[in-house]
RNA sequence: GCCCCCGUAGCUCAGGGGAUAGAGCACCGGCCUCCGGAGCCGGGUGCGCAGGUUCGAAUCCUGCCGGGGGCACCA
């Protein structure tokens, strides 16, 4: 239990002993920390069924719960609130608590549930790209939080590697090289060896998607080699591992220099064997119909206020599409893994794809009514022109470059304020790849994930004011304090009630964590755990200002205070960890 | 055409039906015999417009204006 809800009992209990509802209890930290340290509003809610005015409630509930020994000052204000202070013996407890919990007061799941997390999203043949970068950032987030929270996580990038682009790429590989043997229907063996890098698929896939778009021959072509392809076509299946694995080694060093990892390295192939035999099960049933010669499942609802499109099961050339990948995954995500929660980290824009195969899913059956599906649907990062970032030349930015241009700053940044100059190069280049990446994840998850952001590369270079390295170094002063705490074998010690009011006020903000967290959650939105981050860092600053540890003569409050410091110091690395971003020992 | 999202300070963005709507940047002015100054403190005529619901609306509903996005064989 936090504070917060030891509060909303204790208020809840008030209400229900004038004989109002206990839901109208609950508290919340106070918007005016000048007034007190938490409110609680339910007075204003009650009053109209209870048939009395807000005030007269309030007065008649801070009467009662002001008799409770853990409240100091219970008022009434304006036209009902009811604000409330702690008293520091109270505080004082919660906070030994809280600091010593393992979660930091935060209750972890009872029931955990089987959460999938479907993120990030790379396509064969495609370097990962700034289109690629909230995807894996917030999903990666959402992903530890569901896990801090005490949750099975199951996360899966989900490779686009079985679609329409595997037959163009296939097609415009053999009209360039006709004598390779993934086309000679008589091959014994292919060579160990790609025909292909992962720049020479970067160069041909537009090309051929462009050239399908013209030259309905070539796109016809296309098509019957992507049906070849997911029917077992041998030479076909071979050059496909070839483009796969190319592909999938630098994605892989992507995911790894952003620090992201998954559970599973599934994509859309790895459901293939689900494909016919679930698309054949549907094609007689009361869902499926013909149309235009492609199998499609209708799914409009009697309350749409628009007309939506069929979900397409089987083109009309006989191949699968996306959205029977995504169906076959989902039946795989249930069946095999025992997902409770299926969250969809994609752009908002792919909405109404993600409204048909839920929907589909839903009334098939794939989806048992109890399995939540979801898409967490985000914005798109655009430049400072207001439009999709781009290069100066108007490319796409691939997400490596975007990596180094994020740890080049960072270097630069330390070079000018003269820091980590006497460390070793290696520790330099480590710190700056960590400081780097920070600002790149704080200055995503910062913002709403639905609306869009600017992402401009001087602002987020600056490193000042609510930035990842910002934090980061709040965290890196706090492990110098203990450090030199430590060599000075001091330790800290029992959290004494505070003796300034920047003390009380970290105390206090810190209390707050379990609740963000849970709204985070709740709201799957990651925002909540960097806004606070930035609160606890400025409170701890004042603290610091406030507070010297090191010099305090009192043994006891001198280990007190550094029991607050390393409660604050895991607060934030736990906080910035649940954004994926870690903290260097020193910088 | 239909549908979805967005419109908050000079700029970039937060904001859970609650009090006096916040932060960062930029700009101006302060703070170092002390733990790392990437810091701390002070400085603010802003919720696109018009209605509605509510004791109470940036938040919910309707309309309008402005911006972005989506609308079956790409993902």
């Amino acid at each position: 239990m936090s504070l917060q809800d030891h509060l909303s009992s204790i208020v809840g209990d008030a209400f229900a002993q004038i004989g109002l509802s206990d839901k109208y209890g609950e508290v919340v930290p106070s918007q005016r920390p000048e007034l007190a340290q938490f409110q609680c509003n339910g007075a204003m809610a009650a009053a109209a069924s209870a048939e009395r005015t807000p005030r007269d409630i309030a007065e008649e509930i801070a009467t009662v719960v002001a008799g409770h020994p853990d409240i100091a000052t219970a008022e009434v204000a304006g036209p009902g609130f009811i604000n409330l202070t702690i008293t520091d013996e109270a505080l004082t407890l919660w906070a030994n608590r809280s600091s010593s919990d393992p979660t930091l007061g935060f209750p972890t799941a009872t029931n955990p549930a089987t959460v999938v997390i479907d993120y990030a999203g790379p396509n064969v043949a495609k370097a990962m790209h700034v289109g690629h970068i909230r995807a894996t950032i917030i999903g990666d987030s959402l992903a530890r939080l569901f896990s801090f929270a005490g949750h099975r996580v199951i996360r899966d990038p989900h490779f686009g590697d079985w679609g329409f682009q595997m037959g163009l790429l296939i097609a415009a590989i053999e009209d360039d090289q006709p004598a390779l043997p993934y086309f000679d229907e008589g091959a014994a063996e292919f060579p160990a060896n790609s025909p292909v890098t992962l720049d020479d698929l970067q160069r041909i896939y537009p090309e051929a998607a462009e050239r399908a778009r013209k030259d309905t021959n070539f796109a016809d072509s296309a098509r019957e080699k992507t049906v070849a392809l997911q029917q077992g076509h041998r030479g076909y299946r071979a050059l496909w591992q070839k483009m796969k694995a190319v592909s999938e080694t630098s994605q892989r060093d992507d995911f790894a220099s952003l620090g992201v990892n998954f559970d599973l390295w599934y994509g859309e192939s790895d459901v293939k064997d689900r494909l016919a035999p679930m698309v054949d099960r549907f094609r007689n049933s009361e869902f499926a119909e013909e149309s235009d010669g492609a199998l499609i499942v209708r799914i409009e609802e009697s309350d749409d206020n628009r007309e939506l499109p069929p979900l397409i099961l089987e083109s009309s050339a006989g191949g699968f599409l996306y959205s029977t990948f995504d169906l076959a995954t989902v039946e795989m995500r249930v069946e095999d893994l025992g997902a409770n929660l299926i969250l969809y980290v994609v752009d908002r824009r792919q909405a109404d794809h993600f409204t048909q195969v839920f929907r589909v899913a839903r009334k098939t059956g794939i989806a048992p009514s109890e399995v939540v599906l979801e898409h967490i649907g985000f914005g798109t990062m655009n430049g400072p022109d207001g439009k999709p970032f781009k290069t100066r030349e108007g490319g796409v930015v691939r997400l490596s470059d975007l990596i180094s241009m994020v740890i080049s700053a960072a270097k630069t940044r330390l070079d000018e304020a003269h820091l980590a100059e006497e460390y070793p190069e290696s520790e330099r280049m480590e710190i700056a790849a960590t400081v780097g990446v920070a600002a790149l994840k704080y200055g995503d998850l910062v913002n709403n994930r639905s609306s869009d952001y600017l992402f401009d590369i001087d602002r987020f270079s600056s490193f000042e004011g609510k930035t990842g390295p910002y934090l980061q170094y709040a965290a890196v002063r706090i492990k110098s304090i203990l450090r030199k705490a430590s060599e000075q074998s001091l330790s800290a010690g029992e959290i004494l009630p505070p003796s300034v009011h920047e003390e009380r006020d970290l105390l206090i903000e810190l209390l707050h964590l379990p609740e963000i967290v849970q709204r985070s959650i709740d709201l799957r939105a990651p925002n909540h755990l960097a806004e606070y981050a930035y609160t606890v860092a400025g409170h701890f600053n004042r603290f610091y200002d406030a507070c010297h540890i090191l010099s305090e003569v009192d043994p006891a409050r001198q280990a007190s205070l550094l029991a607050i410091a390393g409660w604050a110091l895991r607060s934030l690395e736990t906080l910035l960890d649940l954004l994926g971003i870690s903290v260097p020992d020193r910088m």
